[in-house]
DNA sequence: ATAGAATCTCAAGTGCACTAGAGGTCAAGT
DNA sequence: ACTTGACCTCTAGTGCACTTGAGATTCTAT
């Protein structure tokens, strides 16, 4: 059943930068974040686990989407570090970050509504523009609408 | 006294922080990246119209959705600081903004649909996944798709 | 007229997410 | 054995997007 793979082989930093496009410096960060790990050779030169290229992935993915590394840490929360994640690993931490991006999708396309609409019409009436509400950051700090007070409606 | 005054038109930068929910010391850095414009008193206190809110609200907007200046700096590129926008001037800029936005949204689409697809069902299987690819960021580089070479692909 | 809040400029500091460089070590090919 | 490139740590520097603080001035209300 299982093919003939070997999940225990080891990649050096610079084969993890090549194959996810992500600078050598920006891995050491990452590790000195905890956002990823190695174990090291008797030289001390680190070696990464295959799966780490998975984490490392989504790590590229949300910095091409503006999600600060802070998020991603607590997405990574319950993703372990030290050992191949199972499938419910994977899928908890798959939950949140939908969530999230559904948030911030929504976000987006509401501001493409707020262009059309009003920009597009030349009015801009942002007295309703949920937008301006800290609450449709990803991440959001839980200030409360306090920003919609005083919104220019023309 | 002032002996000229409509009360309504120009406002002080602590009534545009008030109404802007930005920072007064975030608007006078917008005004040195030329992102906002004010006039002066004869005191030197910055006066702003009253379109500059929209201005303003924009980039809180932009800021929220994790775009850079630059690029709300070249949205704005056409939107003229020195009178109140005309309603082409907003529509020409609506449509540069909903192109970027749309592009992020799809990003975020494609990284949702990985995210069912792939991490939820435990493979990530990223062979194909765009979003690595750095077009998909708002304000593309040009980079081209090189990170896609050694995705794991388990 | 004057107190006190708001504003001004300019310089320096903050936090994030890295990058660059110095000086040294390790590992693979010949 | 030797060479070369990849790797190591550590410190410092970069760029963005601001914030903070000092010291001075201006505006508004009593």
């Amino acid at each position: 059943m299982t093919p003939d793979h070997a999940p225990d082989e080891l990649l050096t930093i610079g084969e993890m930068s090549r194959r996810t496009g992500v600078a050598v410096s920006a891995l050491r960060y990452y590790e000195s974040l905890d956002l990823i790990a190695s174990v090291r050779t008797s030289g001390n030169q680190r070696r990464f686990p295959r799966h780490m290229l998975r984490r490392v992935s989504l790590i590229a993915v949300a910095k091409n989407l503006g999600v600060p590394l802070s998020d991603v840490q607590a997405t990574f929360a319950n993703v372990p570090l030290d050992r191949t994640p199972s499938h419910e690993d994977w899928q908890r931490a798959s939950r949140a970050w939908k969530r999230q991006l559904e948030e911030r999708r929504r976000g987006i396309e509401r501001l493409e509504l707020e262009l059309t609409g009003c920009i597009g019409c030349g009015c801009l009436s942002m007295k309703a523009c949920a937008l301006l509400n800290p609450d449709d950051a990803l991440a959001a700090t839980g200030a409360g609408p306090r920003r919609l007070e005083g919104i220019p409606d023309e």
